[in-house]
DNA sequence: GGAGTTACGCTACGGGTCGTAGCGTATGGA
DNA sequence: TCCATACGCTACGACCCGTAGCGTAACTCC
C-alpha cells in the first residue's frame, strides 16, 4: 500500500480516503485489467473460444494480474462482502463475453436459439465457470502452459459439450453417445 | 501460526523446525484434506463424475479447506518453489481420480481405449483442469452453489465433450455437430 | 550408571505491513 | 475575504511472521 501510494504520487492516507481498504482497491484494479478482454469476431465459435482462452491466459501470465486476482479471491474466502464485490465487479462484467459469443454463434447457425431464458442464463453461467475455471486452474494451479494446443483441445471438448447441452439432452444418465 | 502451535500443543519454534515456513505447512495440510476424496464406483461414468464433483464441492465448502487452498495458491503466484510444491503434493496426487474414473469407464465400454499414451496423458490433464477449475471457480469466484443440478448439467457437458475428444475429432474447426 | 546427542519449550525480539489520528496546508467557490 | 473540501505528512498502534538464544528433558550408547 505504501508502494501503491508512492507510485501514484499521493499520500497513503489519500488511498484510504478513496477505498475502504486494500481489498477494495485491488478488486477495482483487477476489474480494470479484466476490462481489457475483448471478443473479436474470428468467424466461428471455435475460433472465438480459442481466441478468448489465449487472451485470458495472456492476461493471467502478467504478474500483477495473477497475483492481485488470486490474493483478493483468497481473501474473499473469509469476507462475504468482498466476495459479492468480486462477483459484481469482475465476474458479472465478464459474462458479457459469453453472451456475445453465444449470440454470434446463434447468428451463424452454430448454436440453436434458446427456448427458456432461465435455462439460457444457467447455461451461460456454466460455460463461464468452465472456461474461466479451466484456464485459471491450468495456468495457476497445475502451473502448466495454456498454449495454442491446449486451447484447441479444450475448445473441442467445450463445443462438443455445448452441443449436448443445447440439444436438451438432460436425462439422468448422460454419456450414452459412446 | 501462533494459533496453530497453540492448537497443536507445541511451541511455535517446533513448527519452524519441521516446516520451512507457513506456506509449506499449509500445503501439507491441504494435501491431507484432499486425500479425503474418493471415487466410489457408482455404476456409470456420469454418476462417477457427478459424485466426485459434489464431493469436491463439499470439501471446498469447509472454511479451512477453501481458505487454506486459495491462500497458498495466491502465494504461489510469487513463489516458484511453492508452485511446484503445490503441483506435486496436491494436483499430481489427485489426478489419480481422473485416471481411475477413465479406467472404469473404459472397462464399462463408455470410453474407448487410448491409442497414444502421450495423448491420453494430455487428455487426463485437460479433464482434471476442467473439473477442478470449473468447481473451484463456481464455488469460490462466482460464489454460487455447486448443487446437484449444476453438477448434473456440468457432467452432461463434460461427457459429451469427452466423446468428441476421444473419437479423434481434432480438426481445426470443431463444433460441426450442430 | 554417566556422558553426549537430539529434540523440544520458552521468551524476547526484529522486520514488515495495514490502517488510523491528528494537524497543517492549498485550492476553489460564494 | 471567508469557508469548505481535499490532500500531504508524521507518527503511531496493532498484528503477524520468522529467528536467536538459552534452558531442559528424554533417549542412546558405552
Amino acid at each position: 500500500m505504501g508502494d501503491v501510494a508512492l507510485r501514484a504520487g499521493v499520500a497513503k492516507t489519500t488511498l484510504y480516503r478513496r477505498w475502504a481498504g486494500k481489498n477494495e482497491l485491488v478488486v477495482d484494479a483487477v476489474a480494470v485489467l479484466f476490462d481489457e478482454l475483448e471478443l473479436p469476431d474470428l468467424g466461428s465459435l471455435s475460433a472465438d473460444v480459442q481466441g478468448v482462452v489465449l487472451q485470458f491466459a495472456a492476461l493471467l501470465e502478467r504478474p500483477e494480474t495473477k497475483t492481485a486476482l488470486m490474493a483478493v479471491v483468497a481473501e474473499s474466502t473469509r469476507d462475504e462482502a468482498l466476495r459479492t464485490r468480486i462477483r459484481d465487479s469482475i465476474v458479472a462484467r465478464q459474462k458479457r463475453l459469453v453472451l456475445l459469443g453465444r449470440e454470434r454463434a446463434q447468428e451463424r447457425g452454430e448454436l440453436p436459439s434458446e427456448a427458456d431464458p432461465a435455462t439460457a442464463a444457467r447455461t451461460a453461467d456454466l460455460i463461464f465457470d468452465v472456461i474461466a475455471g479451466a484456464v485459471v486452474h491450468r495456468a495457476l494451479v497445475s502451473a502448466e502452459p495454456v498454449d495454442a494446443d491446449w486451447a484447441q483441445r479444450f475448445t473441442v471438448l467445450l463445443i462438443a459439450g455445448l452441443g449436448a447441452t443445447a440439444s436438451g439432452r438432460v436425462d439422468q444418465k448422460p454419456g450414452g453417445s459412446v
